[in-house]
DNA sequence: TCCGTATAGTCAAGATACTTGACGATAATC
DNA sequence: GATTATCGTCAAGTATCTTGACTATACGGA
C-alpha cells in the first residue's frame, strides 16, 4: 500500500536555501572540528559569529552590540563564557566610566592566527574540489547576493551595509 | 583618541564561511517572515529543517532519525512541538508495534504548499538581484561543493549523500 | 550646581533547541 | 523461550538567545 507511494518519495531539496544551508553548515562543521583539531576545543558556532566581530585592537563591548545583531545580554553571556576561556578579556575603559572594552588575550590571538591558517586550508580544498573559476563564480555570486540584500533593507540598519567594500 | 586605531579597524570577513553563512542565514529569515506573515506563525527555523526530512507520504520516525542528522530525542521533541501546533500527527505503524508514523495534517500541507511558494518567490527575487547566470552559477557551484562534500567523508554516514539523485 | 534623560553594562528569569543517559515495550533471532 | 536489537519515551542538563528590570555613569541644559 504504501509501497507504490514510496516510488513518489520526495527527495530532500534543491533549492537555493537548502544549499545554502547545506554549504554552510558543512564549512562551520569543517572549521569547528578543524580548530577543535587545534586544540582550541572552546570553539563553537555562537562564540565564532562573536569573535568574528571583534576587531584584533579589542574594542567597546558597545559597538560589539551594533556590529552584530543580537542583544546586548546575549552578547554579554557569550562574552563571559570567552572570558572565562581565557580567550577575551574586559577592561574598564578609561574614557568612560560606564563603558568596558574587550580584547583578545594572546591565547586569543593564537586562536585567531589558527583560525586563519585553518580558513584558508578549507578555501584551497574548496577550491581543489570544485575548480578555481566555480568557486570564483561561487564568491563572486555570494557577495552579490550580499550587496542586493544590504540594498533591498535601504533603511541602513548599519551592520550589513558595510560588509563588502569599505577596505 | 580611539578615532586613529579605528582607520584600522578590520571590516567583517569575507571568506567562504561567513559568506555562506551570511547568505544561509538571509535566507532563512526572509522564509520564515513570509510564512509567518502567511499566517504560520509556529514557523521556527530549527522546525522548517526538520521538515525538510519529511516526506508528504509521511514517514517512520526512525526513519526521520536516520535522514536529518540530529539526536532522536532532538526529534521526538520538535515532533511533540509541531502536534502540539497540528502540522503533524503520529499514528501507530500497523507493520511494526514499535514505530510510529509520522504524518502531515492537512494544517501542515497546507503549510508545504505556502511554503514551495514562498522559495520560488524569493528565488526569483534572487534572480533579479544577481542576474540569471550568476544564479545559475551559484546552485551550480553549491551543489558541485555537496556532491564533493559527500564523496569526501566516503564513510557513507548516509543522509549527505543520498541528497540528489537517490531516487 | 543640580536635574532629567540617555547610555553602558549587569542581573534574573524564561524559551528554544539541542545533548546524554536510562528505560520500557516490541520485534527478530537463535 | 531466552537473548539481543530496535523504537520510542522520559528525565535532566547545556548552550544560546530573549525580554524585563535595575544600577552606575555621562551629558545637556535650567
Amino acid at each position: 500500500m504504501v509501497k507504490e507511494l514510496d516510488e513518489k518519495i520526495e527527495t530532500l531539496p534543491d533549492h537555493v536555501g537548502w544549499r545554502l544551508w547545506q554549504a554552510s553548515r558543512a564549512w562551520q562543521a569543517e572549521f569547528a572540528a578543524a580548530m577543535r583539531a587545534a586544540g582550541h576545543g572552546w570553539f563553537t558556532e555562537a562564540r565564532a559569529g562573536l569573535l568574528g566581530h571583534i576587531t584584533r585592537n579589542g574594542m567597546r563591548q558597545s559597538a560589539l552590540i551594533e556590529r552584530s545583531a543580537i542583544s546586548k545580554q546575549a552578547i554579554q553571556q557569550l562574552l563571559d563564557g570567552l572570558e572565562a576561556e581565557g580567550i577575551v578579556e574586559r577592561l574598564p575603559d578609561p574614557q568612560d566610566g560606564r563603558g568596558k572594552l574587550v580584547r583578545y588575550t594572546s591565547k586569543g590571538l593564537d586562536a585567531l592566527r589558527d583560525g586563519d591558517r585553518v580558513k584558508m586550508e578549507i578555501e584551497r580544498r574548496y577550491v581543489s574540489r570544485i575548480g578555481e573559476e566555480r568557486f570564483t563564480a561561487l564568491m563572486g555570486a555570494l557577495r552579490a547576493l550580499a550587496a542586493g540584500q544590504a540594498a533591498a533593507m535601504d533603511e541602513d540598519t548599519g551592520a550589513q551595509g558595510e560588509v563588502v567594500e569599505s577596505k
